[in-house]
DNA sequence: TCAACAGTGTGACGTATATCGCAACCGAGT
DNA sequence: ACTCGGTTGCGATATACGTCACACTGTTGA
């Protein structure tokens, strides 16, 4: 339990709370449970909650017509997501699937609402982490125009690694738990092409391939690469 | 004027303000007044003011290391940017450049400041404004993934004509101002295939071609190619 | 133990689009 | 009236990447 009060305190939105306020939301959240690959809501879904993730990972995806994925992104635990709908009441325009085991805590439009009149710092939060989102979202498209594909990839790789990474003895180690297939929708390319990418990469040592991970070897060059 | 009370108050961010609210903003703000091609400020710069457009359009630019450039997008009246650095203090992460001879009101966090806490809705509204802002540069970049360059270019035409179409009696006009080169910037092409694009579209009769400007002569058409 | 299947690795081929090159046009000065 | 920089139009060529095809591996589970 305490945990949980440690990852939500941990969350941006949250960190200016204190220890009341945050009991406070523990008792207005509900906590939810997903398997691998069971998706939490769907595009064009209803809904306004907004979703802290306590463990685990989750995938934003959109889909287009002729049923093509795209990922918006892979979040982690702390990252917060689904809070479009919270202030822009329309339906979900991504789905939310687990790509680990995880654990979610949501909170809807009226258990956040005491919270942004009372603690002004959280809707200022909220506003922060959007525009640090919106700027994020803009660096990517600039990339899609810009970057070739190698380099798409080595940025998210280097993406993934600062949020999921852990140092070893042999490397940086990014558990990224997506299939290449994933990974090319998260870089906006073909499975084949990233496939390539990554051989490449791997055979000028600057990284090895694991199962649903990579090890960094040569950070550095895959940064000089990325850009 | 009066016109510019009229405008301050169609901008989203202030349509909860009333009459008194208005006027006390009024005082603070800074009217700017920008020639065809003057930049308001540069990517990198410092500043955390946010400018409402009272008249003319202004272009948002990211620039690339090697000098290529991308646009964000082309406001008009009533629109409104820099907010993001107005939350998020950092460097501003794109440049304005007025398209057209232009006037802005600006005002920094500490004229806002006092709405922010007197009138929760302007909060809300910004919060608002910024999920759409995401989810509308998500749906971009999930079109620079999925629609090939003729596409991007009718459905940057479409949004244009949004914004800045007039209903003419030979067909929808729009005046949007900018360069085929700019054009291209702005759907992440070339400016000689957003030419050809243009060009097979005259061809068809979907539309005709002006001066900075485009007629749209059968919008379904041009909608369905959007898709 | 084997079948079935999801994921991965890699080559051959086609194509959309960038790049290059140049000609024509146009509006704004001088 | 005439240049001249900024546009536009459009063909020729090069290339990165998607698509297709297939073989290989590892894992699950009957």
């Amino acid at each position: 339990m305490d945990e949980i009060n440690e990852v939500l305190r941990k969350a941006p939105l949250f960190e200016a709370l204190d220890e009341e306020d945050t009991a406070a939301l523990r008792s207005s959240v509900n906590e939810v449970r997903l398997g691998r690959g069971q998706t939490l809501f769907n595009e064009g879904d209803e809904g306004d909650r907004l979703y802290v993730i306590l463990s685990g990972k989750v995938k934003l995806t959109r889909t287009a017509v002729d049923g093509r994925e795209n990922l918006l992104g892979v979040l982690g635990p702390s990252e917060m997501f689904g809070e479009l709908s919270l202030f822009d009441p329309r339906p979900r325009t991504a789905s939310a699937v687990a790509v680990t085991d995880s654990v979610l805590a949501g909170l809807g439009h009226d258990d956040l609402r005491p919270f942004l009149s009372s603690r002004p710092q959280v809707g200022l939060q909220l506003l922060k982490s959007l525009a640090a989102r919106l700027r994020r979202t803009n660096d990517v498209m600039a990339d899609l125009v810009f970057t070739d594909v190698p380099g798409r990839v080595a940025k998210a790789l280097l993406e993934l690694a600062d949020k999921f990474g852990k140092e070893g003895d042999d490397g940086l180690h990014v558990h990224h738990d997506l299939t290449q297939e994933e990974l090319a929708q998260l870089v906006g390319a073909s499975r084949e092409t990233v496939n390539k990418a990554l051989a490449e990469f791997a055979l000028r040592g600057w990284l090895r391939i694991e199962a649903k991970a990579v090890v960094l070897l040569d950070v550095e060059r895959m940064r000089r690469r990325a850009r």
